[in-house]
DNA sequence: TTGTACGCGTTATCAC
DNA sequence: GTGATAACGCGTACAA
């Protein structure tokens, strides 16, 4: 590998000087500049981005730290983060916090570790206390789909509880009044946020909100599955159910259908986040479009504004949720 | 930050000494030993890894390149992989190829740019011409779902042959004779190779190969709606459908509930891959098994065993795909 | 078993 | 504009 100090000689100048036509901005004659142009060239030099980061004590790597880094959610978002930072030449390390509290915690801690730029996170089992004191550390960080208010500056979020006010109100639209809710783990901000939203429709139109008609599940299939089990051994009499994520509603679609209800016409359904299968489900899902692609495009905005001072770049922090009507919810007569 | 050098003042050694005891395995007394371990916790020493990594030219990083990082079976990938490594204290930069060449080809680069011990890389445009030179330069390259002889100590592949044979037998045991195949984009070896092992099994039961019933797709899923949509429009009476991966499935199933077939009694529909959110579908899909998770591991393993000379590591680079029946396709009588 | 001294490839700070 | 030279934080022969 050819180095810093070979390209120097060759052509015939100081270290310095090579240095500065790779950073570009100094001043440098073009005539001189050309001559280290070339040399690089002949010597297929290629700097390296470690002795780089030893000296200018910047790695261009930002840290991403996800719940999962499978499933269609995340997927989704680490994609959006990862082009829109490639562009800029910087490049991300992901690590999974599989919404564990230690796991995530010891995913800051490896991120840190790797001297990350800054880090994006989406976590969900760590407290704001922790958060905010982690803020101050060295390293900047970011928060995917939570608002925490002292670093509200840092916070891409999305309007849950208007997500969750909008899919209830979309039952009660379609005329039903029987609607139970399967909601996600509740230590889960987006999650509590989602039945908070959920509440506020009942309410709005006169509906109480009943116990027997609530089931906390896992955000995953299974939890769909579980929830409509417990609703139908508790004889409970629905026309609808929300669900607070698309997961739950497919493993809730699934699980109907398997004990005799005709979908849609005996159950109508609502997911929510907009996950790409929600489409190809039978019947299509009617779901709340939660924009992951464009929150993860501005969070990484926030940090090539902030930390790689890219100018002209302004972020919108919180996002709004929309309703998308598909099959599995139709008019009732 | 504290450096190595203040932790070598405070215990009272010298910087070789301290640098012994980060790397453990080297000859220092237990007495010197605890002076520096209680020195470092004393000062909250973090080893700074990227001046680790300009001495010892090694990056306990390792590059993965796929080519999306969404999708359900690249998640799986990228999940296994991590995991693996990560139990090993290595990391991994991800970046995604887009099944495009010149993407591809730049993925490549970026990771080696960045130093990687290895990378692991998951490519369908490049050429073999170009992984074997590639092979030949400083970073090692290993290859997930491919098989290159030239460097088959690098590989994990699927048996995609015996699995597109697996699939088409499925259909030809329940039964059927008229069976069409939507296959990937050949260029990709898999889609080929899936293609092939479909040619086998008619042959095996001496049904031929009809051109009026074969399709290429893209493996998503428009392939698999447009594929059915050619069939229906040139009129092919088929009583089965082989689609080559299960997005390409759930795409004509979509489309075949939406022109009036009853599924799966109209049309038996099988996919491949075994991808997460086949079971959630209505039918349930029968498909055939890829043991991603497993293969991932495996190729964790490799570089574990290759390049950080872990011991004790034996690796399966061939592995078998497997039947899994379940509602989409019914025994017919 | 421990310490010395140099090298890794750049950036940054001064002079010139 | 350009060139020395000192960091950056650590690994590692080599010597002791």
């Amino acid at each position: 590998m050819a180095t810093i100090y070979q390209v120097s000689e060759m052509a015939g100048v100081s270290l310095s000087t090579v240095s500065r036509v790779l950073n570009d901005n100094d001043y440098v004659s073009k005539k001189t500049k050309k001559k280290v142009l070339e040399a690089m060239k002949e010597l297929g030099y290629q700097p390296s981005s470690i002795a780089r980061s030893l000296a200018s004590s910047t790695t261009n790597s930002v840290g991403i730290l996800v719940s999962e880094l499978d499933g269609p959610f995340f997927g989704q978002m680490m994609s959006a983060i990862e082009e829109h930072l490639r562009i800029a030449g910087k490049h991300v390390i992901i690590t999974p916090g599989h919404s564990d509290e230690k796991k995530e915690k010891s995913g800051f801690e490896f991120l840190i570790g790797r001297n990350c730029d800054a880090i994006i996170a989406h976590v969900e089992a760590v407290s704001n206390e922790y958060l905010i004191e982690l803020s101050k550390g060295k390293t900047p960080i970011y928060l995917m789909s939570r608002y925490v208010k002292e670093i509200e500056e840092n916070c891409i979020s999305l309007d849950n509880v208007m997500g969750g006010y909008l899919a209830t109100r979309a039952m009660i639209n379609k005329g039903h009044k029987n609607i139970a809710y399967i909601a996600g783990p509740q230590f889960k901000e987006d999650a509590s946020n989602r039945l908070k939203g959920h509440k506020q429709a009942l309410a709005e139109y006169n509906l109480t909100f009943d116990e027997n008609l609530f089931y906390i599940g896992d955000f995953k299939e299974t939890g769909g599955s579980d929830g409509l089990r417990h609703f139908i051994q508790n004889k409970a009499q629905i026309t609808a159910l929300v669900c607070a994520n698309d997961e739950m509603a497919s493993g809730a679609m699934k699980y109907a259908r398997e004990h005799g209800f005709n979908l849609p016409k005996d159950l109508a359904i609502i997911g929510f986040d907009n996950v790409i299968f929600t489409n190809y489900l039978y019947p299509t899902l009617t779901t709340i479009d939660n924009p992951v692609p464009e929150m993860g495009r501005a969070a990484a905005n926030l940090v090539l504004k902030d930390i790689y001072k890219k100018s002209g770049i302004t972020v919108k922090h919180v996002f709004q949720p929309k309703l998308i009507l598909r099959d599995s919810t139709p008019d009732i007569n």
